[in-house]
DNA sequence: AATAAAATATACCAATCGGTATATTTTAAC
DNA sequence: GTTAAAATATACCGATTGGTATATTTTATT
């Protein structure tokens, strides 16, 4: 065989986190059962063991593979575009590309994951707090920078803007992943593009 | 003993709901356990399966009886207004006044029943989505009657804001509830305001 | 107060849970 | 190709799960 740069641990662990990851997402974490990671990944459950101390670990794996992934995509569509307005434009542009994934794959993990351990699982909950702060984060530096490049109306509220953001790509979301219904994040979308519209510095 | 309105049984399952109900949404249905519903209401399994078929049916009735309060104190709230556009913002003002107690109460119980049951308990489902819809109704219409009365311009598309509302309200309390912070639903609320003063006639 | 019925408690069940100790197989270095 | 080590499978464990059959208590009618 030939040499891998990744060891077979290494490679059995990340596969076991893409099979887990879509049950993990549509039964929660308390909901999938070791017999449900052992059938997903078609391992035994000394597969699973030998690489993860435990099912919170695969769950915790999971969960930052999920971050990770939207990151990327977020990162690199932002990063296409060029003016503050445009990068800020990109969120919902890539908010439209996911949809149908994000329904297709039992929802938004942020937001499952949120919502599941906001009472039970402090680690998982703070993991969640970081990513959707990592992410207004994000928000917030690009409307400073286009306040800084006056592109942007300098009483548009970042912090508030952001929020408001966030509150609509994670409740359209959930709203179209439970009522089977795109008109949701769509409309959701729609004014999120007009929010941003809306602090725009146009002459 | 006096006479009672309620049969025993009927107090009793009542009783259970309530107290079932903040442990429900704190745990979510899968994470609940038949002790844990006898710890919560002192009863025993006997107690607990002699008044509900399952424990299935004590989380049905539980989300129903959640949906109820939530409906009765929103429907009080926009009563007591006597204009459209005041009526669309007694929700927000409504949701001021419930923030600190969904928050230590486990977060939105629609909120939490739709991202757990959306791919794992069609019922629970479904019901989450009739106590949106019915919601989204309720909105609809006092849109559309202010547009009737001149009140609220005409170029206001009612499923929009209806959509767009909802999902500030939803998204709001998963992202306060997760992290723990006011600013997310305060900021979602201020946003609300602000779309409904926007579609408002003034004059 | 006696009694039938309703409500609740007790004691138990098989199935499944997450997890582990050990045996076996596979991998990779020589 | 041999071999030590790493990775995985097998077989098992006690605890807990939701649920039930039956005994007991409580309720309400007479």
């Amino acid at each position: 065989m030939e040499n891998s740069p990744q060891t077979k641990s290494e490679r059995t662990r990340r596969f076991i986190i893409e099979k887990a990851a879509p049950v993990f997402n549509k039964k929660g974490i308390v909901g999938t059962t070791l017999a449900d990671l052992t059938e997903a990944t078609g391992l035994t459950k000394g597969g699973i063991y030998g690489n993860f101390k435990d099912k919170d670990a695969v769950a915790v794996a999971v969960f930052q593979y999920h971050v990770d992934n939207l990151t990327a995509f977020l990162t690199g569509e932002i990063g296409r575009e060029t003016t503050s307005i445009g990068k800020l434009l990109a969120i919902p542009k890539a908010y439209r590309k996911l949809h149908k994934h994000i329904m297709a794959y039992g929802g938004c993990p942020i937001l499952n994951t949120a919502a599941e351990a906001d009472d039970t699982h402090q680690i998982l909950r703070k993991m969640a707090v970081a990513a959707i702060e990592s992410m207004k984060t994000t928000i917030k530096s690009l409307i400073k920078t286009g306040q800084g490049e006056k592109a942007i109306r300098v009483d548009a509220d970042p912090e508030a803007i952001a929020n408001v953001m966030l509150a609509l790509i994670e409740g359209g979301a959930l709203l179209s992943k439970a009522s089977e219904r795109d008109a949701y994040m769509t409309h959701c979308l729609d004014h999120m593009e007009q929010v941003i519209h809306g602090i725009e510095i146009t002459e």
